[in-house]
DNA sequence: CTGAAAAAATGACAATCGTCAGTTATTGTA
DNA sequence: TACAATAACTGACGATTGTCATTTTTTCAG
């Protein structure tokens, strides 16, 4: 699936393209897209764009997942979102035009094309479709993060890493997941070492199976019981 | 300034319209948005929207602040925002076709007016600059949001009290803050009797003044030191 | 103005969780 | 394949913060 010769990506086969919002939203042809943007490989823990500065255009990914992060006040990365096959990530601050509040960097291996500013400007305002499909994303993120918010501020850390590892296996889906346990950590919004004794805890009590990096969720029901509703 | 008769509010000379996006980004005619709204008067602690249902349409506060919330499983508040005179509440969940992710309940009396969901969307298709402003406004939020996931995750609670007043001094501006301790404490993300122990050291240490309900900044400088950056 | 209800405040106590310091295991590369 | 670097893990300990129970103060309606 990877691509390193940074090529022969084209949006007419994109495999991501079905759960992307030019898949699900935009009625132009996959080869008006296919003339604007330029792919590349990145590889494992590469930046995608960074904290602070202004976007040139939008990312969107072929292949691989990217962390989205911010960081705090004594630079601990706090992960906001992972993103996966399919989502464009990098254009809020383009709308807000301000400089990048998240920075951007791959979680593993990826294939990433990018469509200029301009170019991506130009098709929102001529492509109502597409236009609306993007405000309905922001909206809905939105709404995500107000619950993120919520479940930072009254969930225990237990409860946290329940719900979190939740949302981990559905982005994973049928891979199991694979994070550093420091990358974990600051996606539940924890110190490394309570991540690692509470996956500890959740072994034993049949939840998961770890295999060194990767974690295999055996008790799905469990989770959701301790995650809370 | 309250208009309790829901008869007189106008656009043209609406005092919160400098503060609002139809000021800063609508070259539109106010008087085209007097004939679509209407206004209301709402008493302190009434609903404005509630979580679950769908948006009709929009709201534009003219007087008074309504606080954002989204509830915990076990029911409890957490404070998303507090929106001030000028701020339009209620579109996001418009957007994304999904029913209300938090509710809006007023924290004093108010006026607010409200437009129709058609008309609303109407204008955002007809009017680019009111488009991007609202498109600006989603992006902006994002990253605040973004910011306000990582204050909770990473800071202690009195780092975030800090943190929280000075937000909330900005919101109530030459007012002081008036707000109930359960409030304050679901926007903290904390314990009622927390918030209330640390705002006594926070008094004890001359940061501010309590006058029973309402709160005083008198060393501002302090609680940049506490909040961190 | 008064009494009931709501909000604010205080005290005691325990559990969660973060920090620090150190060990063991894994990974990637020369 | 070995070794250096990175990541994973363990232990000890204390501070922060939540919970529960109770008292005091404030608010508001009649």
């Amino acid at each position: 699936m990877l691509d390193k010769s940074h090529k022969n990506l084209s949006c007419s086969n994109c495999s991501a393209r079905k759960d992307s919002i030019f898949g699900n939203y935009c009625e132009c042809d996959a080869t008006d897209v296919d003339d604007l943007k330029s792919s590349a490989y990145y590889k494992k823990n590469q930046p995608v764009f960074l904290e602070g500065s202004f976007p040139r255009g939008v990312y969107c990914l072929n292949q691989g997942k990217v962390k989205i992060f911010a960081r705090g006040d004594e630079g601990k990365e706090q992960i906001i979102h992972i993103a996966k096959e399919g989502e464009i990530i990098g254009f809020r601050s383009m709308f807000s035009e301000e400089p990048f509040k998240v920075s951007a960097s791959t979680l593993e291996e990826c294939n990433i094309c990018f469509i200029n500013k301009e170019d991506f400007l130009n098709m929102i305002d001529t492509n109502p479709t597409l236009r609306n499909g993007i405000m309905k994303e922001l909206s809905k993120e939105l709404g995500d993060r107000a619950m993120f918010i919520t479940n930072m501020a009254q969930k225990s850390v237990r409860e946290r890493l329940a719900f979190s590892l939740i949302i981990l296996a559905d982005i994973y889906g049928e891979e199991q997941i694979n994070l550093t346990r420091e990358d974990m950590a600051n996606f539940i919004g924890t110190a490394t070492e309570t991540l690692i004794r509470l996956l500890k805890d959740f072994k034993e009590e049949g939840i998961l199976e770890i295999h060194t990096r990767k974690l295999e969720i055996t008790n799905k029901e469990k989770l959701f019981k301790i995650a809370g509703k």
